[in-house]
DNA sequence: ATGAAAAACTAATAAGTGTTAGTTTCGCTT
DNA sequence: AAGCGAAACTAACACTTATTAGTTTTTCAT
């Protein structure tokens, strides 16, 4: 009756992730079923699986889709002639991004990675604890630069993850506070406690 | 054949709760089935409905019980006579101190609160908004003192908050990083952004 | 010891889960 | 128009879910 459509650019599968995510996000993977995604998607719920293989497939799709954007963006920033400053500025200014334009599939890969299964499970773990490791490691060099203070690098880490993660409870606020004032006040509050 | 041993200083149902925290930590909300928690508790599924209501009871304790420590905090905060900053830096403390003593149960209403049903979702939203309110009046009582620089009120609460509820992703590194530097570390980064 | 209340048990229910099998329909190429 | 593959459908399965009913055991004050 209903047929699925293709998002622009994209296969149908891409579709149905994308509404997925969208789900997911609202309600939790677990909480989410295939019937309520087929609705949203226009369809009985088996014909999704002309598509797909598996619920658990959609949920590694937007995961890894997320992480592997966010390991490429630092590895390009690594490799960037840049301050450790500005790298750190740069790299908050992303996760700020990424929030707006991808915040279903960014939100779902922060709060439900945990039911990812067996293989994909501790590799999306690993990925992440070598995320935060790139990023110990350029704070390390910005401490030994002397263009940071001689604050603990893993705290600093963590603090500046936490907020740009903690943006997703921003998303309720954007008609009040616009993106680039957000960004500029966190940019410069994240920094200043760690600037020399 | 086994009973439930009541946890020190309260009833049976307490025990219950709290051995619910922790399965609803490690494995959300939907995802822990109450067999499961039973044989946590060491007892069969049905036994535990001599104790609590229901499973929707168990999350709402855990959510309210956290809500309303930190709420009642805030409000002692409050109404004490000393400089915002002091009080700032007194309220991430407690954060800091909630998140080792009641990991799981902090983990949980932060993370699972959405399964709420609803009476108690809008009144815990409500509870939670309120709380980051009465954070945002501190702040711009402390930008009116000349005590903080003249930064955005929410952005430096959503800061704040997000940066303290990033800590349960800590607690993998308890051993590395002991509870004392890290509260220092983080008050000192959080404050030096806004302090004028 | 006895009776009552508390709390355990077993059995069962109704609803919901992801997914598969088998069949029909749609849309396009020839 | 015919035929073929993609993609929809219906029906069904095997399981798991929270929860209730009814019964038996345990605990404890008298």
């Amino acid at each position: 009756m209903a047929k699925i459509k293709a998002v622009a650019n994209g296969s149908k599968k891409d579709a149905i992730v994308k509404k997925a995510a969208a789900l997911f996000r609202q309600k939790g993977f677990k909480a989410s079923s295939m019937r309520e995604l087929a609705e949203k998607v226009g369809v009985e719920a088996p014909s999704l699986y002309n598509h797909i293989g598996s619920k658990s497939e959609l949920l590694q799709h937007i995961c890894f889709n997320v992480a592997n954007e966010f390991t490429l963006h630092l590895q390009q920033l690594e490799d960037a002639e840049q301050t450790v400053v500005k790298k750190l500025e740069q790299l908050i200014r992303f996760h700020i991004k990424m929030m707006m334009q991808s915040y279903d599939e960014l939100y779902v890969a922060n709060h439900e990675w945990k039911h990812l299964e067996d293989p994909y499970l501790p590799n999306f773990l690993s990925q992440r604890k070598l995320y935060e490791s790139s990023m110990v490691h350029l704070v390390k060099e910005g401490i030994r630069q002397k263009e940071l203070k001689n604050i603990h690098p893993y705290v600093a880490v963590l603090t500046i993850l936490s907020a740009v993660r903690g943006l997703e409870f921003w998303q309720r606020h954007k008609k009040d506070i616009p993106a680039d004032v957000l960004e500029n006040n966190m940019v410069n509050q994240l920094l200043n406690g760690l600037i020399k």
